[in-house]
DNA sequence: GCCAACGTTGGC
DNA sequence: GCCAACGTTGGC
């Protein structure tokens, strides 16, 4: 199983519309870049990955997991351009803040550190333990 | 609100 | 195929 993590602004999709959805999940559309792309092209049923915060909150709040492989995304006709779907698993019981991500040594080399714009990104099982460590699980 | 970093586009 | 110009993202 691989770990990844999706980015998201908390005004336009955020962690409670997330969690509302439940099981059935949404959705992970509006992509518009292809190295995102290539990466949800490689997840697979069952992958977890965390929910990332940016703009004023800058915190991986929860915890989700892909629930429907890399398909057409359906708010374009542009054939270029696919996701997948993810569902809620669990919130972290304390909110890890970019701030504390960047003071760890141990995760200097976090795509989120290294590349702050992209919008998908593969997290090592190293990182993930961590990250969740810090999150409270 | 500013600006740096990055990706994409289009002219040559 | 290169590179300048432009647009977007996201941290500060």
């Amino acid at each position: 199983m691989a770990y990844w993590l999706f980015k998201s602004e908390p005004n336009t999709w955020g962690w409670d519309q997330q969690v509302a959805k439940g099981d059935v999940g949404e959705e992970w559309d509006g992509v518009r870049n292809y190295q995102a792309r290539n990466f949800m092209r490689q997840m697979q049923i069952g992958d977890r990955g965390f929910f990332y915060h940016s703009l004023k909150e800058k915190s991986v709040v929860g915890i989700v997991e892909v629930c429907a492989l890399c398909h057409p995304d359906s708010t374009t006709d542009d054939s270029r351009w696919e996701c997948v779907d993810i569902k809620a698993v669990e919130s972290l019981p304390e909110p890890v803040p970019l701030a504390e991500i960047k003071a760890e040594p141990r995760l200097a080399d976090m795509v989120l550190v290294r590349n702050s714009r992209l919008s998908v990104q593969p997290v090592t099982n190293a990182e993930w333990r961590l990250v969740c460590e810090m999150g409270g699980l």
